[in-house]
DNA sequence: TTGCTCACG
DNA sequence: GACGTACGTGAGCAAC
């Protein structure tokens, strides 16, 4: 085959390889059919980039054909452990491949063999350049002086040095280094114990797999046996792995090249299967253009509201409309000091408009007058019957309040909608999500601002810039509320997370930050003056025993005086290699060396002063006089809340110079403060799900159940456990909760890894129950791919069936202790709508203030403090039912610490 | 910006 | 005989 006269790569794109991953690794969208589509979205995507990134003239598409093929005949068991193809992905392939093709993709689809082979004959016989675009590793062995890998989903790129760096092995030793190895996922046998580590050592030493085996016999040990046993199967296992160079394929350049695409069938395609952006785009395609009228509202339509007339035509289309999409441009991040700076609005798809208000830098265009406009829109945004769709409204939420609009008739928050189909999807954005679940790059603020300390202020931003990207933001919000409606519609359990907590709890969180928290920062900048005061003294102390003066807060400096000039021995490394000086480690050594204890008492002050004393009364608002924090309502993977600026979720309570920071968190004149908070919310959780018959009874009959576990675990009557059991029984506990391993529990309570290994079988002999529970969380977890919480919230787990040992087994992790964390946070969330409601009915001046995951804070007057107080906790405590009672521990004072 | 360390549940 | 090792967060500091 000839090279075919041109300057880019022949693109190459394991097609099956994709769809696989794209199904697995985004969330279940599914079309206004009830289709599943999200894998296709992922496979077109990822074309689409491999397209932008090298423009090619050639490229195929190329996937495996149904059914066996010739690597089965030599070895019947071949690919036996795969479990079948979800019939959710399985639907989408033919759809898929009648899109490509009408995409102008040529596509390969080879009977009897896989598309590896497809792909190794076409980058074997072409003779140029040529890019392979797969997430399969096996591939590597192809790579050569004109044939590259790249992955466009984990976007690494792989030339021939890069095989070598990533694996260990050059190119052409690669099917040596799988055969060694085997693979698992494949069902091809290996050598027993051989991974990646000991198969680079033995070729990097014989060179090639024929040498090894030549030379069986000089391998020593128990690995030297398994290899000597495996010598009769090795040449089938490397038949198995290589991939077949020399098929006959049609490798003219007509069969390669990119054909035009045909957009009549595209339009149809996508109308069918929802893919509403690309539709749009197809619009913008003269030929085209009729067709997509047909089915959409095409073009772009932003305009900008500058006249009455124009605002009257608006608002009354606003108040005819089911359903719109408004978004609020403003000053400052922050909403208290936020100011509206201008709105945008949009009824349907494409059709937005922006209303400014406040631009006011030189030469501004003259704006509708922003409180006149307000009070007409007021009622519109104040109409529960008046449906809405924003993204994160609480913010907008509580800057309107600002200007007295209480919004009302929330009915979507494309920020919580995204965030309850896939939570572990790492940005909720708007321009994330665009990009993500449209395929369109919307214009990021930092485009029109700028960024950095010369951002603009929005309202120094030109008129017109500031519509286009206002206008987008609402349509945008929009067009993702349909799509996001259709999934969240497919799923009852989802839908109500999102229709029953979610969305109410957006209100709640509103107002918690919009109250605040009265802090006594007198308390807390005596506090600061005399941690410096003990800081400087433990800082002379330091010196003398280094010797010299170095910054006590840099680790690596501490690493310098310690290992290298103290010659104390190394305990443990970073992650990166470095020697720790991290807590753990200096107590460690503080046993033996005077030095690490001060550092130790150095630290821990210096992050209290630092991180509380002195930063939190900079915190308190000048117009409020009160600390308001930010809760995020979708950052967590697990369905908790996070905290921010400043976090409020980590105030000190473990040590007594942590409290006294609590001290500070105070209650107005003739209030007081009301800490409620979940007893062991996590294990009853575990009780309920696991149903074990023994934790269950525990709970009932209200025992101390740390100490119920020790009497178990150590064989002991209840009545003589000693306080050490009851703490091994705790950690033990906490550790299940965390899916821990022997090591692991063995390093919490000081004990031997045998000792530890012990416990936790005797643990699942009395709570075989627990033991269920686990070991079915994580075969459902490999088999759908996700956990679930008592309430439906899903976590994906990308990583369950990786083939990674290390990121699996944190997977696995991950599966066992999010349905109790989550479950939990599932709990709390309700209770706090129910909270609030029934404060809200009590009309009372009691407000909630603050969360932290299992605690609700209050701030209620002084009078009948005592029956408020027990109708709060029989409202949290009756806010789920479970098999195991709810208890929740209620404490009163005058500041935060005398509430617990 | 990244890595380390440490505050909380 | 490798490698790591209990889950989830946010923030400050040093060093690049």
């Amino acid at each position: 085959m000839a090279k075919k006269n041109t300057t880019t790569p022949l693109v190459l794109v394991d097609g099956s390889s994709y769809l696989f991953r794209a199904f697995h690794a985004l969330p279940p969208l599914v079309n206004r059919h009830g289709e599943p589509t999200g894998a296709i979205h992922g496979v077109l995507n990822m074309l689409d980039k491999l397209r932008r990134d090298f423009n090619p003239e050639l490229m195929v598409v190329v996937f495996d054909a149904k059914g066996k093929t010739f690597r089965n005949d030599l070895y019947p068991e071949y690919k036996g452990t795969r479990p079948p193809m979800p019939e959710d992905l399985r639907s989408q392939i033919e759809p898929l491949l009648e899109i490509i093709k009408a995409q102008g993709y040529p596509i390969l689809i080879e009977p009897n063999v896989e598309a590896d082979d497809v792909i190794g004959s076409l980058s074997t016989q072409y003779q140029g350049e040529v890019v392979i675009s797969t997430g399969d590793k096996d591939m590597a062995q192809l790579v050569n002086e004109r044939v590259s890998l790249i992955n466009t989903m984990s976007k690494t790129f792989h030339d021939i040095d890069g095989v070598k760096d990533k694996y260990g092995v050059a190119p052409e030793q690669i099917r040596d280094y799988l055969t060694l190895m085997g693979d698992t996922s494949d069902n091809i046998p290996g050598v027993p114990k051989v991974g990646p580590k000991t198969a680079v050592k033995w070729l990097a030493h014989y060179g090639t797999l024929e040498n090894v085996m030549e030379n069986a016999d000089e391998f020593k040990g128990k690995v030297g046996e398994y290899l000597r046993e495996s010598l009769h199967f090795l040449p089938l296992s490397y038949q198995l792995v290589t991939i077949i160079c020399d098929l006959e394929l049609d490798c003219s350049d007509e069969a390669l090249s990119l054909k035009e695409q045909d957009s009549k069938a595209l339009v149809a395609l996508y109308e069918r299967y929802g893919f509403n952006s690309r539709l749009q785009q197809l619009g913008d395609i003269p030929e085209a253009r009729e067709s997509v009228a047909a089915v959409v509202v095409s073009s772009k339509y932003y305009e900008i509201i500058h006249t009455q007339t124009v605002l009257n035509q608006w608002l009354k289309d606003l108040t005819e409309a089911e359903l719109f999409s408004f978004a609020i441009e403003t000053t400052h991040q922050d909403y208290i000091d936020a100011e509206i700076v201008g709105l945008s609005f949009c009824i349907e798809a494409g059709k937005s408009a922006y209303l400014p208000l406040a631009h006011d830098y030189e030469d501004a265009p003259k704006q509708l007058d922003r409180d006149e406009c307000l009070q007409r829109l007021k009622p519109i945004l104040e109409d529960s019957q008046q449906y809405k769709v924003g993204h994160n409204l609480k913010y907008t939420r509580s800057v309107l309040l600002n200007y007295n609009i209480a919004l009302q008739g929330v009915a979507q928050d494309t920020m919580l909608q995204s965030y309850v189909l896939n939570s572990v999807a790492s940005k909720h954005d708007i321009q994330s999500l665009s990009d993500r679940y449209l395929n369109h790059k919307a214009t990021a603020l930092t485009d029109i601002a700028g960024k950095g300390r010369k951002q603009l202020d929005f309202n120094q931003i030109p008129v017109e810039k500031a519509a286009t990207y206002a206008s987008e933001q609402a349509d945008i919000s929009l067009r993702l509320h349909h799509y996001f409606w259709s999934a969240l519609s497919a799923d009852v359990h989802l839908k109500s997370l999102y229709e029953t907590i979610e969305l109410p709890l957006m209100a709640v969180l509103s107002n918690i930050e919009r109250h605040g928290v009265l802090l006594n920062s007198g308390a807390l900048q005596d506090q600061s003056v005399e941690l410096a005061a003990e800081m400087k003294a433990v800082e002379t102390e330091c010196y003398a025993l280094a010797g010299e003066k170095f910054t006590l807060n840099s680790p690596k400096q501490l690493q310098v005086i310690l290992y290298d000039k103290l010659q104390i021995p190394i305990v443990k490394k970073t992650p990166k290699g470095q020697p720790s000086t991290s807590e753990e480690v200096l107590s460690e050594l503080a046993k033996e060396y005077p030095l690490p204890d001060l550092i130790l008492r150095f630290r821990s002050m210096s992050k209290l002063k630092s991180t509380y004393t002195d930063k939190l009364p900079l915190l308190v608002n000048k117009k409020t006089q009160r600390i308001h924090t930010n809760y995020h309502q979708a950052v967590t993977a697990t369905g908790r809340l996070s905290s921010s600026s400043p976090n409020l979720q980590n105030i000190p309570i473990r040590t007594s110079e942590g409290r006294r920071i609590r001290r500070a968190f105070v209650a107005m004149p003739y209030y007081q403060i009301m800490a409620a908070d979940y007893s062991q919310i996590e294990l009853r959780i575990m009780a309920h799900l696991s149903q074990d018959a023994g934790l269950l009874e525990a709970f009932s009959k209200g025992l101390d159940v740390h100490k119920t576990t020790a009497a178990e675990v150590f064989s002991v009557d209840i009545d003589e456990v000693t306080d050490n059991q009851r703490r091994s029984a705790k950690a033990i506990n906490f550790g299940l909760i965390y899916g821990m391993t022997a090591f692991g529990l063995a390093k919490q309570i000081g004990s031997t890894r045998t000792e530890a290994a012990a416990y936790v079988k005797s643990y699942f002999n009395r709570y075989p129950g627990v033991k269920d529970y686990m070991d079915n969380t994580r075969a459902k977890a490999k088999e759908q791919g996700f956990v679930e919480t008592l309430f439906g919230r899903r976590l994906y787990l990308p990583d369950i069936n990786n083939r990674n040992v290390m990121r699996r087994k944190y997977a696995e992790r991950t599966a066992i202790n999010a349905p109790m964390q989550g479950t939990a946070a599932d709990i709390i969330k309700k209770a706090m709508v129910n909270v609030d409601a029934l404060l809200a009915e009590k009309a009372t001046d009691t407000r909630m203030i603050m969360q932290v995951h299992d605690e609700l804070v209050f701030e209620l007057p002084r009078e009948n403090i005592k029956d408020l107080s027990l109708e709060i906790k029989h409202c949290m405590e009756n806010s789920a039912e479970l098999d195991v009672p709810l208890i929740v521990d209620v404490g009163i004072g005058e500041h935060w610490d005398a509430a617990h």
